[in-house]
DNA sequence: AGTTAAACGAGACGGTACGTCAGGTCTTCGC
DNA sequence: GCGAAGACCTGACGTACCGTCTCGTTTAACT
């Protein structure tokens, strides 16, 4: 079976089949998903589906690399305050995972990162890793700035803000409000501060 | 079709089960783990396990927490030393975390969660909570002791210091060795420190 | 995969089965039936039919068998006038072959039989063969009569009865009527006397 | 789409589909056999075959005719002796019908015949037809020579001499042999002759 | 000790979705 | 504009498990 040639490929068919999937996923819930569902949404046979895609994972991570990168180049404000511009973004971080609608989708992913390591690296890659670089880069900014300790890693620094929400979104153990934002800006600000 | 009698239930084939589900977990991984082969291995009947349990992930969750109770209940040290404590107890949860075994299960407990409410807060209560009740103990001993600011949040320390890890093995964005433990720790305990 | 144990076999199912085959055979013809439509038709899950037959020519088989022995025990008349019963057989084979209805399900052995040697067999030794040893019962008779040449061989004889008929009906290259059936008696008869 | 020019046609293309056909059918079985393989096997795109077949029946009929006439016109020694004229035709049919390659195509070709009328009739006028109109022009000279009585049609006759070929072959109920054949010229003369 | 009701092993059942295969159509090139 | 190549939609294939439902067979509590 060698690989299809993807100058062939259908621009149509595969813009119905993120569509499909992206709309049935807060409809039937991740596990509910399959395959024949996406098919049929999209009017697009089965096989045009495993033609492209190793299955409903991929599918689903193209779908949300494309909706993200839809969305325009990720980017930090940069206020010069370095307080004021970790809470906006941790606020927002927070705010997505209390969204049930983009929870949902984040839990299907998460899912499927967990059962795939094909896929939990281009997750990364292409779907977070622009993320927590822009937030990395506004900390480097913030060390140039004798804002934050030079001798501090900065990709720990990252994990340090998002990390805590990530426990907290697992194993629900605490409201994800604003202020529970604020407060792990805090913290964070407290551990990388000289 | 009342609920069945407790009293009468066959311990062997309680045993059975969730031996064979523990067996069966890092031989074929969670994704792929069926009733109908836990049932097999056990030398059960299908119904036999649908009469107790809701489920593949209720049988795993059983066998965990069969586990960890079996080893005994969980105290951290309290040397004096918080850092040397912190270590100690941050040292085991990455080795866990690293350890590909034990990994598979709690990746299996974790898909299981994502996907099901109630399974969440069984695992959260009756697994993660001694754990972590154990480190907010130790931390609230610090804070007594006057290594730990008094208006910290203990619950959002104890994220602090696990949330990184989580992040790290989701995300798979760096390693999880001894060393990033302890720099977790300095880190957390910059946080912390009055 | 052990035989299943046909103890524990479900008749209603079983009938189902044969029922649903027999309807759908005429209404789809036989190259447009599918094992899905059976099961849909009979409310059956599909691994049933699976579980019991290697495919749709055994089910249509086991039919059609069913069929015929309700109809009970195979006998031709014996009026002492060859001539009489053999035309009587004839006719009637002649107008089965005639029939569309019938003919639909005789062509649908035919192929599935000519497509699979362990069903042809089956096919010829519990529907045809009865069929075929009562007419040669009657041929024995009619040599101890001295109606048919001693050394004449009956299998072949046989043959020469019918083998006519199935020529006209695969080439379509005449009507298949009475009168064509007694000629077709006569010329055997001529072969056949003394 | 009218029906294509036919002179256009690429008679390469047509060459190596129907040559593929015809190799193929005795290594796959006539139900296994697809256009997909007979088009790659060919080296000629699906659509080539489609757009000038009805499909795989219409293909292998058209590889038979062709694979026929190549062999020049049938025409039946008339040595002036009925039997050994007709011994000679009988003899070889039953070969071929015994001949297990030849006779996957004659089973390949029944097959679709009994699933598709308009293939049926040009089986029989384009590969049969010639065949037994040879034996009917024979018995005809035998007619006029006396050996065969006047009034019987001839039709019938060649049918008497060839159903049974067939309903030995289809039903699997003897041999095929050459003494099978001679008897079975025998018994036709039987019915034939004053 | 004998009776009896439940849990047990086994596995057939009606289903759903899987991932594959081929059918027949449509599209894109190159000649 | 035919022909190659092959992607497309369709729909059946045969398989794997699901969770439910009988079946006898232990087994343990109550006569």
């Amino acid at each position: 079976m060698p690989t299809p040639d993807p100058g062939r490929r259908n621009e149509r068919a595969r813009r119905a089949v993120l569509d499909a999937a992206l709309g049935l996923l807060p409809e039937t819930g991740y596990a509910d998903l399959t395959v024949e569902a996406i098919a049929a949404r999209a009017g697009v046979g089965k096989q045009t589906i495993y033609r492209w895609w190793r299955g409903k994972g991929a599918v689903i991570l193209d779908a949300l690399v494309e909706a993200v990168t839809a969305a325009g180049p990720v980017a930090l404000p940069d206020t010069g305050d370095l307080r004021t511009d970790l809470r906006a973004v941790v606020r927002s971080t927070v705010a997505e995972f209390a969204d049930s609608q983009l929870s949902a989708t984040t839990r299907a992913l998460t899912i499927e990162t967990l059962a795939d390591d094909a896929l939990a690296e281009q997750a990364r890659d292409r779907l977070l890793r622009p993320q927590l670089d822009a937030v990395k880069d506004r900390l480097r900014a913030g060390q140039h700035a004798g804002q934050v300790r030079a001798e501090v890693d900065l990709d720990q620094a990252v994990e340090l803000l998002f990390g805590p929400i990530y426990h907290r979104w697992l194993l629900r153990t605490g409201p994800l409000t604003d202020d529970y934002a604020d407060s792990l800006v805090e913290l964070a600000l407290a551990a990388l501060a000289p």
